[in-house]
DNA sequence: ACAATAGTGTCTGTAAGACAGTATTGG
DNA sequence: CCAATACTGTCTTACAGACACTATTGT
């Protein structure tokens, strides 16, 4: 039975709260870091001071759709406009905000430029992402962050994800590093350049010279909207 | 800035809708085919009378958590208890729904038996997919529903998923032409056996005859739970 | 010339696909 | 013995990984 009333126009039964959070990731010294904030001190408020995942509410007259939401709450705190933007997922039950039944949507972002908060007021910090999942996080941010590192690390092994977390051009020496940083272990450069080469989603764009050594070739991505993906992983486990 | 309110025990602001749909497949006479439901014919239904995915409103006294909803609706329209259930995704904007800015969240489940419906009042039908898609449906389902295969039509190039869609114990030959239904092409007979045996993700369970011809060795699943991963797509694209 | 970094060539092992073969059942 | 289905063995090929080699820059 759909649990609409008769008279569907009134709709009076209780709703859940709504709210978007974003996991975003990008890159500080060579570490793979994400975006907290820290909650408000009031004496309502749900864990002041702690840190959090950026995020809130959805504004039913000012966003015309979950992933609008998104973009703004990564506007917001970073100024970033159009960024490498997915869907993580969703998580909502009871008892996850003490003001109430809430669900919320996490996203997840890859950007270049760590510009720490165009925001005013609030207080954000670049931290790497195996600290962050150390602290004490708001909410269930520690479960959100969790399947974004998880997400991210899987998708890594199969995708030119990475690529979104430089800024353009880059050069395959650099997007290796990224790539080994993520995984966490070193990648044969060979293997590494034919497979990136072979994928086709990189254009040449000129010659990117070193403080040492022989210069580069840079690179774009073909295509900023969606990552590539590999018909294999880079190894199945031994 | 959140957009929580100072005094934040009021949370007076308007909240969206939230609802749960879920994208329901099984397997009849060997075809891949997803649950529809007719929506009401009432004065202020919305969709009087289309078709559309399973699904309403997530009820805050009832369903402890989004999942926990996903599984009423799963029982209230079929009676399976343990399926495989994954989240699909949530779409929220301010138009999907006449009634008012609304979120869903949407999940995907494989069942082996098509019992069709232990719900009373609504009628259900198990539609081909690829018909299913033809038709007109509510809301924003054709949307979800497109998803849904897409994410089941690339997760079979690498996954163990199609084994959900079998009662268990099944055969091995059985399992392929369920690969071969879904993937749409043919399956080479021995390079399919040795990737499934050597994903160890199937355990013996007797010996199945059939009409004619040499009975086949009977598997089941060691995990119900999650699906395997495969390290390699069936085949690269050409 | 040398250090430092970028990029390539070549060998090898692994595993998937092709396909023909063998095995086991009922009639 | 034959049809029908289940299962296996062998050959080939593609390709990722290993690693040594060459190339191009600054000092």
């Amino acid at each position: 039975m759909s649990p609409a009333p008769v008279v569907s126009s009134a709709l009076t039964f209780e709703r859940p709260l709504v709210t978007v959070d974003v996991v975003i990731f990008s890159l500080v010294d060579e570490q793979l870091c994400v975006l907290l904030v820290r909650r408000p001190e009031g004496e309502h408020e749900p864990f002041p001071g702690r840190w959090a995942l950026p995020g809130g509410f959805v504004d039913v007259h000012r966003d015309a759709s979950l992933l609008a939401c998104a973009e703004r709450k990564l506007r917001e705190k970073t100024g970033v406009v159009a960024p490498y933007l997915e869907q993580l997922g969703s998580w909502g039950d009871a008892r996850r905000d003490p003001r109430g039944w809430s669900a919320t949507h996490a996203y997840f972002a890859l950007i270049a430029q760590p510009a720490i908060s165009a925001d005013s007021g609030t207080v954000t910090e670049w931290v790497a992402c195996d600290q962050a999942l150390r602290r004490r996080l708001a909410f269930d941010h520690h479960t959100l962050l969790g399947a974004a590192i998880d997400r991210l690390r899987g998708k890594v092994e199969y995708t030119s994800l990475p690529a979104f977390l430089l800024p353009e051009p880059f050069t395959l020496p650099q997007l290796q590093r990224i790539y080994e940083v993520v995984l966490g272990r070193p990648l044969d450069k060979s293997a590494f350049r034919k497979r990136m080469l072979d994928a086709d989603f990189l254009v040449e764009a000129g010659t990117l010279a070193r403080e040492q050594g022989r210069p580069a070739v840079g690179y774009r991505l073909r295509d900023r909207e969606q990552a590539t993906l590999f018909p294999r992983t880079f190894k199945p486990a031994e």
